[in-house]
DNA sequence: ATGGTAATGATAATGATTATCGTTCCATCC
DNA sequence: GGATGGAACGATAATCATTATCATTACCAT
């Protein structure tokens, strides 16, 4: 499958929250992002965050997770993944497995439903967090 | 595994909240719930609805669903599904598969991560609107 | 340079959910 | 049977993430 992401210009805005996403591991949300990019000396409107991210998505060069509350951001130049979500310290791990991926698309299939995306979350504690538990 | 859903009182407005959602089998958002019982005489208060939604829900009585906006209740008396919603109707499919179940565990367990819950959903478009759409 | 379109930023508006608070309902104890 | 303290309700204000408005600015192509 080719993927073409309609051509957008790569403002100084846009360019600098790509790059912020660009160079970390991290899932942003829109106030995360807004603050750092603000604290990094390059200060965003808000609004500009929000269609910078919209944008950007659509262009493909970002993916997103909608978590409960808020929309979450990360680089788009890595394998499809899920996610596992650490309800005691808010970390995110990632995990990818194949065999999910395409059972998934059968059961689709017998559906008569064409998946054009999805989204695997599970929540529970991270290792650490289990760890940390027994006081 | 023993659920043991904390005593809660089944109020009037409670027992009609759970009754509207056991009758059907629909996903309700709070607002819809109001309006409905409105309707059917049982006029309720909003910060009620959502009072009483939460509680059930802790209660196991029933359960719920996150979607991007909004959150989505339903009854809780059946067996454990996930999923496929509809991105032209809005319909919402429900499908159960024990492999899918089974590995998502094992994927959690080899990251040291102890699941509490998942949710895992599927966009795209169903079988109806698959069909409709080569006009 | 100039006109036109797209993008930005400050701010208002929206929509779902939660918080507040005075009132009402209930179970329990004289 | 009535007093009483806590739980539940309902109306409404507040919150929070996101989107809409709109005047201003930046960028592109004649
Ligand atoms: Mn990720
Ligand atoms: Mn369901
Ligand atoms: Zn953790
Ligand atoms: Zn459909």
């Amino acid at each position: 499958m080719i993927i073409v992401p309609s051509m957008i210009r790569l403002t100084a805005q846009r360019q600098a929250i790509l790059d912020m996403i660009n160079t970390s591991e991290r899932h942003w949300d829109a106030d995360e992002l807004a603050r750092s990019l603000s604290d990094s000396g390059q200060s965003i409107g808000i609004a500009t965050v929000y269609r910078g991210l919209a944008t950007l998505e659509e262009a493909g060069l970002i993916e997103s997770i909608q978590l409960a509350d808020k929309k979450r951001y990360e680089r788009a130049d890595k394998a499809h993944h899920d996610h596992m979500i650490c309800t005691a310290c808010g970390s995110i791990e990632e995990f990818a497995h194949a065999t999910i991926e395409s059972l998934q698309l059968s059961v689709a299939a017998e559906k008569g439903f064409a998946v054009s995306g999805h989204q695997l979350v599970m929540f529970g504690l991270c290792r650490k967090c289990t760890q940390g538990e027994q006081k």
